[in-house]
DNA sequence: TTTCAGCTTAAACAAACGCTTGATTGAGTC
DNA sequence: GACTCAATCAAGCGTTTGTTTAAGCTGAAA
């Protein structure tokens, strides 16, 4: 617990490190709430009382700060989707539910509504070097939950798999990224921002749509083997 | 007739349409590709190879050349979707196939691989702006679809329809915006810039979903009314 | 008290941004 | 042949961008 504001500005470094997180919970929000390239430098050190130059001090560059804010929440996503994903297997039968799985990858992602607005811009922005900063922190989890959906649903073959993961991220990032829209095409009664109720409706429709009939006709090749299991969930860079 | 430059240079105005739909193209193309702030005026004017005052000619500003841009496909993939709808309905059985509409729905928007990315781009850029504008000329149509839905499903409430009609948008967003990652992530085994096979994937996907049972508990109030029925397409701005 | 690294500051940098200007072009009209 | 006018051009407008500089401040160690 700690106390602010007039009275003692908290724990440890009271300079450097409030600057920081100043800094890093301005940038954001900022940059979910107009983008990255939408948000400039000086909004989010005006937004956060600090100088721009420190924003250099801290993190190198603008990239540098993306990358912070993105690490900031990321690492704990990840983590707590496995420690659920682990729960799952714990639990009463040995295969694991198929809609235990599909909650446990949705609902760490889903909690902050403001750094799951980020990830989905980020998503949509499909430049390389975005591409390669979600993966690095991302490839790892994802692979685990395609193996436990795998054993969840041993009759699907791999490609149909992974075809229906790429909808559940789909329906995710969508749902992250635009409550407003829902909102107004429901007369207010659907509100995403509300991410209980969300999951409440998104879990079984996905569960609904991954048990469908697999795709019958292979129209080119055959069929991919799953890519994973690397043991690190993310290295720094 | 109109004859120019070295042999014919096609129709009309061999001068103002040629410089407009370069501009247009261009800036389709490097706007879906870095995004619109992204991708500044003069990389699109030099991209076109024309003057940037010829974009403030033509279309006034960078925002107006957005909406051009914006304009130009979504009329006719508006338009294609309520043909493919209305086929839907002349078919055999009266009430039409939850997959047809959905295809009938998906479809004409996935055509067009570069302009999907842009409206992926767009879908993610939560701003008020940009949301208006997107619904200006889209709502008419998701409404006319969100009708035969309910008509297929005539068992689900509206609140559940809404919701899992935002969830197929969001896959289709997703999958428009994101060909690299599931590529990357099956091993080049999944392609979504192949079109055809993305829907045959994502139909029955999304069918299946539909076809859930409705979730049971009401958390808060009563179900909404659906919002539709406007005459208009859209209007002009 | 002096020292010194950690941190913050105001000020400025070059580059890029969207947009405007005034002159120039060339086909159509009388 | 003079005139009109949509269309294009080179050049530059003022502003904002990310980043850097150099000086100043602070709190703890020496």
């Amino acid at each position: 617990m700690a106390v602010t504001a007039q009275n003692a500005e908290v724990v440890i470094d009271p300079r450097g490190e409030s600057t920081r997180t100043r800094i890093l919970d301005s940038a954001e929000y900022l940059f979910s709430e107009h983008g990255v390239n939408g948000a400039s430098l000086r909004t989010v050190v005006a937004h956060a009382g600090v100088n721009t130059a420190a924003v250099h001090y801290h993190f190198g560059s603008k990239k540098g700060l993306l990358e912070a804010v993105f690490a900031r929440r990321t690492i704990t996503i990840a983590e707590e989707r496995l420690n659920l994903l682990e729960e799952c297997r714990e639990g009463e039968g040995r295969p694991p539910l198929l809609q235990q799985i599909i909650s446990a990858f949705l609902e760490p992602g889903m909690r902050d509504a403001t750094f799951a607005r980020l990830r989905a811009r980020m998503a949509a922005d499909a430049s390389d070097e975005t591409r390669a900063l979600m993966a690095r922190y991302f490839d790892h989890s994802s692979g685990q939950f395609l193996l436990a959906l795998a054993e969840a649903l041993p009759h699907l073959p791999p490609r149909d798999l992974h075809w229906r993961f790429h909808f559940m991220l789909g329906t995710m990032v969508y749902t992250m990224a635009n409550p407003r829209r829902i909102q107004a095409l429901t007369n207010n009664a659907c509100d995403p921002s509300d991410m209980e109720a969300s999951l409440d409706y998104l879990v079984p429709f996905l569960a609904q749509g991954f048990e469908a009939a697999p795709i019958p006709n292979a129209p080119t090749n055959i069929e991919p083997m799953l890519k994973i299991d690397r043991s690190k969930p993310h290295e720094e860079g």
